[in-house]
Order: C-alpha cells, then structure tokens, then sequence
DNA sequence: GCATGTTCCTTAGCAATCTATCTATTCGCC
DNA sequence: GGCGAATAGATAGATTGCTAAGGAACATGC
C-alpha cells in the first residue's frame, strides 16, 4: 500500500487508541477507588491540591488541572459538602476564593495515590520503559498541538 | 534520580496526557463538524455503518464501536430521529432490531470523514511517521492489557 | 466619582459515558 | 408443553466534561 495511506491509516488508528484508553482507564481507577468514596476527577482536585498546594483561586487551580471553571464548580461543590475542602474569603476580593484542603482529606489522598499507582503499574506491566518514554514524548508533541493550533490554520510554521 | 521514581514519573505523565488529549481531540473535531449538525460520537455511528456494513442488530455495534448498549440506545434515538439511520424488525427474533443507513446519511459521512482526517493532520503535522506509528504500537500494548486484565492481576503471564 | 469593561464564581443546559435494572423474547431442557 | 436462564433493547440515574449566560466585585478612564 501507498505510503499515503500508511501514515492516513496509523493516524486514525492514534485517535481511535486514544480515545478508548482514556474511557477504560478511567473506568478502572474508578471501580478500585469507588471503596474509599470518590471517583479520578474528584480525587485528581485534592491530589493536585496537594502536590502543588492550596489555597489558590478556583480560577488557577481549574488551569492547573486543564478544565474549565465551571466544570470544577460542581466537583468543588461535592467536595466542600463532603469535607474534603473549603472555600474561604479573600480580604483584599470578595470576588474570589481560595481552596484548602482539609485534615480529613489529606490521609485519603495517599492512601488512593497508591492505589492509582498500583493500577497503572497493573495497566502497563510489561511495557518497557524506554518504550513508554518514547510514546510520552510523542504523546506531549500531540498535546502541543493542540494547545497552540487555535482556530488558525496558518500555511506558515509557528514560533515554538 | 533514581530509575524507580523516573518509570513512575512516565506511567503518571502518560495516564494524565492520554486524559487530555482525549478531551481535547474530541472538542476540537465536535467544533469542526458542529456545521454538519453531528457530533463526534453521532458520527462514529455512521462511520461504523458505512465502513464496516449495516443491517446488524444494536448489540453488535456497540461491540464494534466499544461502547456499552446503553450509550448505543440513546445516539440511536437521535440518529434515528434526524433521519440518518432506521431501526428495522427482524423476522425470527422480535427482540432484536437491525441499524441501517439511509440515503440521507450516506454524503454526510463522507464529508465529514474529510473533515475529520482534516483535523487529525493539523493535529499530528510535524511528527514523522515513524514516530507515531511507534507510539501507536505502544498504545496497542495498553490497550490490550486494558482489554484483557480483567479483574486478574496474575503473577504469571498472560498468552499474547 | 461614575460609566464601562473585565474578572471570578455560579447556574443552566447539553452531550456522552457508565452501571443497574426493567421488559419482552428466545433458548434449553425436562 | 412449560419453566427457568439467557439475550436484546430500553430506561433511569450518576458522573464529568463543555459552552452560554448571569451577578457581584474590581479596575480603568475620563
């Protein structure tokens, strides 16, 4: 077959992996962490919470985690309910609040942090690393692209 | 550093990028195509059909699409309701139904399947072929391990 | 000091996925 | 022939993502 095709074919093939991975490892994480009361996009909030710290505005930490304010309202509003965080005023911008986690949340974070691990180290057994460094770097090459191309298909190269 | 924490460090960054460019790919076919009146999943149905052959009944396109029958339930209401596929009874067994294209469909598909092919190669421009074909061969890998570990984590190893 | 615009959070509504459960039908077996 | 198990599709409800739009508070310009 055309080379033309080869690279046509292996890039609807990327798409089509990518997608279905995603879905069925979230599944995954989802089944083995349901014990402990929360699911990947709840748990994903206090984790970065807590490697990268709170107290930040809703705004920065919805850019942390690559998703829009409002979606991080409603995870927030079922966090803050269960006790997980709180929101607390600002002096200087009532406008703004900033997120903190809780004594109760910070024990729960790595307990499901190893369980995580466990489950991706389950999902990739017997993949080689130099082989999962290479499909990250590729992986990172794509996500550029799709951070930068915005609504404008130049015929020129970008900066970069 | 040392190597353990380093294959941790790519398991997690490869987990959080296939997340994202998952949501992202999708988002940015879904604006393209919002003219045509589909969305992305709605038009994975009439691709499906048209590639691979209609008339199959609901569950065996589900399969092939891997997704579960509910999903299927609900992109088939729509589907059905604008016109672009029917449900049609089978003689010997009244519980099933067969999904089949109609003429109304058939150009849509192929317009749209431009656009997407369109879409993955602004997506993927810059990166050579051998690059992606060896981070598809990767995927592959997750893929299968995802499809195939099912509640087992054995410690021998599974036949490939 | 007020009008205008911007920013932060929220609400509302749509889309797509899942699991659990329901109804109708068919199959298997006695 | 009839009863229980299995199968096909549909329904219900939860989750998580998005965009659009609203309300309050801040910032800027004149």
């Amino acid at each position: 077959m055309p080379d033309g095709s080869n690279l046509a074919q292996v890039r609807w093939e990327l798409g089509v992996a990518i997608a279905q991975i995603a879905r069925r490892w979230r599944a995954r994480l989802d089944q083995r962490i349901a014990p402990f009361g929360l699911t990947e996009a709840r748990w994903l909030v206090l984790l970065n919470l807590a490697r990268r710290g709170d107290g930040i505005p809703q705004r920065a930490l919805a850019a942390r985690l690559r998703i829009e304010a409002p979606t991080l309202v409603r995870t927030l509003d079922w966090l803050e309910q269960q006790g997980f965080v709180e929101r607390r005023a600002i002096a200087h911008d009532r406008r703004a609040k900033t997120i903190h986690l809780t004594d109760t949340a910070r024990p729960v974070v790595l307990r499901i942090e190893a369980e995580a691990a466990t489950v991706r180290a389950e999902i990739l057994a017997g993949i080689p690393e130099e082989e999962l460094a290479l499909c990250l770097a590729v992986l990172k090459r794509v996500a550029a692209g799709l951070e930068g191309a915005e609504e404008e298909p130049v015929d020129g190269h970008r900066p970069g």
